[in-house]
DNA sequence: GAGAGGCATGTTATCGGTAACTCTTCTCTC
DNA sequence: GAGAGAAGAGTTACCGATAACATGCCTCTC
């Protein structure tokens, strides 16, 4: 009972391992039956099914996806560009997207940014010519990705700040954020209802400069309570930055409660405040912001601004399928608000 | 002057962008000679060379990776699997695989091993079978993966312990390692150099029991020195185990000495401590293992062992760079050997 | 001056699939 | 009993490239 259409135009057998081809001729059927198969399409008896089925198990066979994408087959998989996994946001958000993509049945390539890389080589890291892309664009390196992208690439981004509405080139609607600036306003009450007469703030570097989210809800809470609004001092993304950029101001006594962009930042805060003899939080009171898995056993434990990172990262996913298959993907999940956790190293200003 | 032979059998000019046979047909020229300019094949005369080339940058053609693998092209994708990126030395591990693979011109898929996956769904990971992967297997399911994987696809791993000679099925010779043992052995030498009666060791899961690595070289350098071994605390990876690990050990006054399976549990350790009243490093001495990047910031900061983990995903790499393409390939950059970095944290036993 | 050999290109086959169209059978309806 | 429809499966075209082989034209050698 031999097939007597069109034959597989290679030896089959060889080396390689088993394709479509050699599955059709075990089973004795059409390659384009094992293909509905695979796919699950109607039209296919029971007993063909099960036969092709079997022999797949038998074989060992797997679909090539790389095949199925070329001949138009449903996409399935996704590129995320983000700029330093270093950063606990950003591999929490990479994990989070990760993770969604994984259970909807997408591979996902990751491509990091280099602070200087051209937009021009952004396009070649795709595998092809549309592959959709989530970008991690917390920062500036982020953002130029973003933007440099080719307009027909389908693109879903975590960002630090929506873009303004009616610049597509920023992705349009395709973007989730969390409400930093609320969340820094918050912190920022929270340091003057303890009695702080204002607070410090040693910045992140931006992606959206002159006016990054965490800065403006930081000025916003200053203002509304009527305080003075110091300079913010410029820290990098490291303890290190941190400790340097708050050297100098730690010798002013009258600072007595600082807010860091960051929870690295905050440690660095932490240990310059040690060495300038301050005690956190009697004479100094820190609060971070994302809460990293280390904040809460730091010495002291770090009052920071939990964000959830992972929840974004998914729900980027979610926005992304939904581009890609608005009939059939499912909601966008929702994540949690920035919610402000409290411990050891905020306390009631110095008398 | 129209093209006389094969013709595209697209439409072209519609809506996906361009392929190499709109570059053939507006240069005049064949897709094949298209393919060789690409490639840098030789065989083409300058003056058609430079005539694709200002095509290609015209119609902003870029080659379709999937296609171009498809069709039998050299390999230049590679898959990662790893467990958990939340963690310090996966994370690291994974950023200098991608930059090294990024800088030979590899695309990097990333895919997230869960702790109770099991093996057949590895391959479904792949993108195509037989594409090369990497694994970070320095945990249980790393581990399980890298044995799981089908015995076609080219992998390197990146591993805590080097498998037993012979052992083909952990992928032979195509591993990197740290030297772990010795490591844990230095940093034990060290802490009885100081003084300290014994040390104590609270171990991270591993991915060898009944005898990690790390256990091992600690256990080494106790009975080289002649001091009593006491059972090792069984921690996880967080510095929440890490607290827990400890809290009964600390009520004992003889332990002066605690070495830690890695910085994050170090981290718990010491919250333990300082909540039992301990002074550290009077009363109590504690070494970490990886150098995270807050190690150096903590309070007190963290004397560790630094290993080169980025260094070691770039040599990972380069083994599978060299598996792939044994003749073209560089030569499998070195990485560091783990070096103790000794800060605040540790100190003379008490007297 | 003619065959040999190279160079620059063009043609055809193939990679491993999917989509659209076609071809048989049956079953159902009037 | 015949035509319509649908189910089940086969054929052919195509996705976007690379590899192997074929072809035309020139230059070189004897």
């Amino acid at each position: 009972m031999g097939v007597t259409g069109h034959m597989p135009p290679q030896d089959a057998s060889r080396g390689r391992s088993a394709s479509i081809w050699d599955v059709a001729r075990v089973a004795g059927v059409s390659q384009q039956t094992v293909s509905r198969v695979i796919n699950g399409k109607a039209r296919v008896s029971e007993a063909t099914r099960a036969k092709v089925l079997q022999v797949i198990a038998e074989l060992g066979y797997r679909p090539n996806r790389l095949a199925q994408t070329l001949a138009g087959g449903p996409v399935r998989s996704v590129t995320v560009l983000t700029s330093d996994t270093a950063l606990y946001g950003a591999a929490a958000t990479l994990r989070g997207m990760e993770e969604a993509a994984r259970t909807a049945g997408f591979s996902v390539g990751i491509s990091v940014l280099q602070p200087d890389s051209q937009q021009t080589d952004i396009a070649l890291r795709l595998n092809r010519p549309g592959e959709p892309v989530m970008v991690i664009a917390y920062d500036d390196a982020g953002v130029r990705a973003l933007r440099a992208l080719p307009p027909d690439v389908p693109v879903a981004a975590a960002v630090e700040r929506r873009a303004d509405e009616g610049d597509a080139a920023d992705g349009g609607p395709w973007q989730v954020w969390l409400d930093d600036r609320a969340a820094a306003a918050h912190a920022t009450r929270y340091l003057l209802g303890l009695g702080h007469r204002t607070v410090h703030y040693v910045a992140i570097p931006s992606s959206t400069s002159p006016s990054p989210q965490r800065t403006q809800g930081w000025r916003d809470a200053l203002r509304a309570a009527d305080r003075p609004v110091p300079e913010p001092s410029h820290g990098g993304w490291t303890p290190r930055s941190g400790y340097l950029a708050v050297r100098s101001l730690l010798a002013d006594r009258s600072v007595t409660a600082i807010l860091c962009g960051n929870d690295d930042l905050a440690l660095g805060v932490m240990r310059a405040a040690r060495e300038a003899g301050r005690d956190i939080p009697g004479d100094l009171s820190v609060v971070g912001f994302d809460d990293a898995p280390p904040s809460a056993y730091l010495n002291p434990s770090l009052t920071t601004v939990r964000l959830d990172f992972e929840g974004l990262g998914r729900a980027c996913f979610g926005l992304l399928h939904r581009r890609l298959e608005p009939q059939t993907a499912p909601p966008v999940p929702a994540w949690s608000e920035p919610e402000l956790i409290v411990r050891e190293s905020s306390g009631p200003a110095p008398a």
